[in-house]
DNA sequence: GGGCCG
DNA sequence: GCCCA
């Protein structure tokens, strides 16, 4: 057990905010599974110390949560306007987390045409069909070889529906090396996001949500329906649509508005409308 | 624009 | 959401 002093850094909003599926909650403490560990966290929420019971280090966390970054520098990019005025204000803290590239990569192909309760039971089928058992009822996310080798049929007992057989390719083209995970931190934003779509069911949302979780693009803007709502609703009238706000314009529009951290005003806006709808 | 799997 | 018609 050790601690982690923190600043601007909000444990709840982090890991509540639907970005990462592998974490629980009970009563002050966070369970979940990271790098094939089990880690239990809790916040002071006077000091905002982190509590941490885990075999990773605080090197691990502070990466992980992104203690590197520099938020009220982020905030001064990225605040616009009143409405990121009182998302930011509302929900200062909430961080966005560096997730592992494989497993970032599955659960946003998973979260096609899904929700998160569903994703999240998807991703711990998974785990416990064909991770490893690192304590009672906790398992490791699988390597791309456990299910690059596994047959259709007992992916199928894990729920993923249409979604399954694109699980086993993009699984086949990591083991086979026919995309390589690591070589998308060197790549731009473009063309790490270009590589991923050549994937079977990696389409601009979903490449733009693993860019900017697992690789470190903080120019990811994923536009999904909740942000187009959202956009729509607020800047739709922008002279930059010219027409209609589509998703892909309201892509383009966000990182030319936002600027180089729109990820992070990406992830307020949707954690705001998650929790408020739109106001 | 409709089908895809739960 | 992605993909294909």
């Amino acid at each position: 057990m050790y601690t982690i002093s923190t600043e601007d850094f909000d444990l709840d909003y982090t890991l509540d905010c639907g970005q990462v599926f592998r974490w629980d909650k009970d009563v002050d403490w966070w369970t979940g599974v990271v790098n094939n560990a089990v880690a239990r966290i809790s916040q002071n929420p006077k000091t905002g110390e982190l509590l941490v019971d885990s075999s990773l280090d605080e090197d691990f966390f502070y990466q992980y949560f992104r203690l590197d970054d520099d938020l009220p520098a982020i905030f001064e990019q990225i605040n616009k306007d009143e409405h990121m005025d009182i998302a930011i204000n509302k929900y200062r803290g909430l961080r966005l987390i560096r997730q592992e590239p494989w497993e970032c990569l599955i659960s946003y192909m998973l979260a096609t045409a899904s929700n998160i309760p569903r994703i999240k039971k998807n991703i711990s089928m998974l785990s416990a069909m064909f991770g490893e058992e690192l304590e009672d009822g906790l398992y490791s996310f699988p390597k791309a070889e456990d299910l690059a080798s596994t047959c259709c049929d007992d992916l199928c007992e894990c729920k993923m529906g249409f979604r399954t057989a694109r699980i086993i390719k993009a699984a086949n083209a990591v083991v086979t090396g026919d995309i390589v995970l690591d070589e998308l931190f060197r790549l731009d934003y473009q063309d790490a996001k270009k590589e991923l779509m050549s994937l079977e069911g990696i389409g601009e949302k979903v490449a733009d949500c693993i860019v900017l979780f697992a690789f470190d693009k903080m120019e990811g803007f994923p536009v999904d329906t909740h942000v187009e709502k959202i956009v729509r609703t607020y800047y739709g009238d922008d002279p930059f649509f010219e027409g209609k706000a589509t998703k892909t314009k309201i892509g383009n529009w966000g990182r030319h508005y936002f600027g180089k951290y729109c990820g992070y005003a990406q992830q307020y806006l949707f954690y705001q409308k998650r929790l408020e709808g739109l106001i």
